[in-house]
DNA sequence: TAAGGGAACGATCCCGGGATCGTTCCCAGA
DNA sequence: TCTGGGAACGATCCCGGGATCGTTCCCTTA
């Protein structure tokens, strides 16, 4: 069978008690070389592997990093999933995912499980439905070391990873404004997530600096799935505003959006300028490239791994709020030389 | 403190014995009501969860599913982690994901690792180096559950959850032959990997069965990052042969193609059709929108895990072989009406 | 020669639960 | 009054390691 071999196996194989063979494999000076030899050849005939179950038993400690996303196949979240594991294998850690599928119900049930697998700490990125942060306010009460990544929750002290969402928005509305753009229409996320809220705010910043107006009929407060995108799309061309430029939440609304401009023999970047964000990777193929904002997904899943491993290691180590920089990745679909 | 209340807490503080509590807390019939009502009252209060790693000593098992693939980023694979996750989840199990980078050494160090830490049983798809199998043959020595899927072993006796790569390549290739293309050339996927052996199989056989030539020639061998796209194309295209149609092996490399065949002022479909393997979300809103195939990743997560169970619940669960449809999606790339 | 000391090992306990013993105590029946 | 039996609970052991005790010896030194 199958049976992983133990030290009583390898103790009574040789004669010898269990305490000894402990010892043996961890090389401690009260054991004779002799049989630390004979411990040592044993174990690897048997391919012996101390327990982690029952080494996190008696430490107190899984070894386990709980992480809970809205959802795994997302390119944003599987990329800082990329990050989150590879400094978790680097220190020794197993990462174990959940998703919330953006629902907070999920969300909750998700703590609980981690909780109850005993993972020696957390990285959240909240659903989109997350309002009430009781369930994520007692894992800090818990003092369980947690950070918080790209959707955070401002009212909870807790460790933070973000993207610079405010600043890469304001610079991409720049470009659109000072590449001779005036009616800029802004396809929004949901309002009750920090990016989203962050990222409005640096479009309408921009505007005010060049004082240009701000129109609230060219804001669309989408959701990030993207079904509505021909309602959008539709809605913007009724208005008769002459809008020149788009801006949309991510690459794959621009895309869709691009499309369904094209159709209506409208020109892209001669009409209408498109940004998008995420840059994704078919986004410099499309036709035209897309412009993009290059969100710093497997930069920001590595930084929170290292703080939280921080965490884990020291206390009193302090709360921290990390900005990882994003860049605006200009192509054609906003601007052609 | 965040210390986890255990069942010697309880006992203290309601002046009983570990066993009564244990007792109650399982509802064992030789618990006075009465003190049911009490324990289970202040395990609520301080938030009792029985230790998982406690039971998992005892009982000799996780309900933990090791799953070991290439790259958690590419899209088919994070798509299936969420068809894992859901079956593996509503099942009470957690999932612990490593990656092999498509190397063999990281390869082993999953294996080991996730051996290591004692999962219930195993899903895996290999990476694209694996040609020794020493270390997935170990693993089946051990008899731990084991399901490979998407890029199996064909020399190991285990469980396997394929697509019907054969079927769904013959099937767009005679796409291709039936609207009319007579050179059709094919980007193939590294060929020790069991995929894509059997789908250039596909393209060949449909190929004898309209009696069109296998011209090596048309032929390439690629790898799945296509940074070498540019090359590939530029070969076909001096290889002056008429080319009128492309297979890719997936959707980036497609649309990178056809990005690149625009560039040369050719036009898709009329000049040269394409295909894509995948059908990734953007594909239908690219220009020309692409014809792909849509590979079942959410299906054989899902399929997989059920089968996992399965083998764990029941020692004498039999091996097998699982095929799961693939779907054509014809879109304007290939042909237009 | 007896005491001291270190080398090398065994015995025990702990982690947190469940399972299996063993122990009270009370009450019914002979 | 003694016994049998069940109700309700406590004590112990196990899972697999590490840590801390305790125990042999044997050898050195006063």
């Amino acid at each position: 069978m199958g049976m992983n071999p133990t030290v009583k196996d390898i103790a009574a194989k040789l004669n010898l008690s269990t305490s000894t063979v402990s010892r043996a494999l961890t090389d401690h000076p009260d054991v004779k070389k002799e049989t630390k030899r004979l411990v040592l050849k044993l174990a690897r005939e048997l391919d012996y592997q101390p327990n982690p179950i029952a080494l996190s038993l008696k430490k107190n400690r899984t070894y386990i990093l709980g992480v809970i996303i809205p959802e795994t196949s997302i390119s944003f979240f599987s990329k800082a999933i990329s990050g989150i594991q590879e400094v978790a294998s680097k220190a020794g850690y197993q990462v174990m995912i959940c998703s919330s599928h953006d629902s907070v119900d999920i969300e909750r049930q998700n703590v609980q499980t981690l909780l109850n697998s005993r993972v020696d700490g957390l990285i959240i990125s909240v659903s989109r439905e997350t309002q009430d942060v009781n369930h994520l306010a007692r894992i800090l009460d818990k003092r369980l070391p947690t950070v918080f990544f790209d959707r955070i929750c401002e009212e909870l002290q807790s460790t933070q990873v973000v993207a610079d969402n405010f600043a890469i928005t304001f610079r991409a509305t720049e470009h659109l404004i000072t590449t001779g753009r005036k009616r800029i229409a802004y396809i929004a996320g949901p309002q009750n997530l920090y990016n989203s809220r962050k990222r409005l705010e640096g479009y309408k910043a921009a505007l005010q600096k060049y004082k240009l107006p701000i129109d609230d009929d060219l804001i669309i407060a989408s959701h990030y799935e993207g079904e509505n995108v021909k309602t959008y799309t539709d809605y913007l061309f009724n208005l008769n505003r002459q809008i020149d430029a788009i801006f949309a939440i991510n690459d794959r609304t621009a895309i869709e959006m691009i499309h369904l401009i094209k159709q209506r023999q409208v020109k892209v970047p001669e009409d209408i300028a498109v940004v998008g964000f995420n840059n994704e990777r078919f986004s410099a193929f499309f036709d035209p490239p897309l412009s993009s904002i290059d969100h710093p997904a497997f930069e920001m899943g590595k930084t929170a791994t290292e703080l939280l491993l921080q965490h884990i290691a020291d206390d009193q180590f302090p709360i921290q709020k990390k900005v990882i920089k994003s860049d605006l990745i200009i192509r054609e679909s906003s601007f052609k030389s």
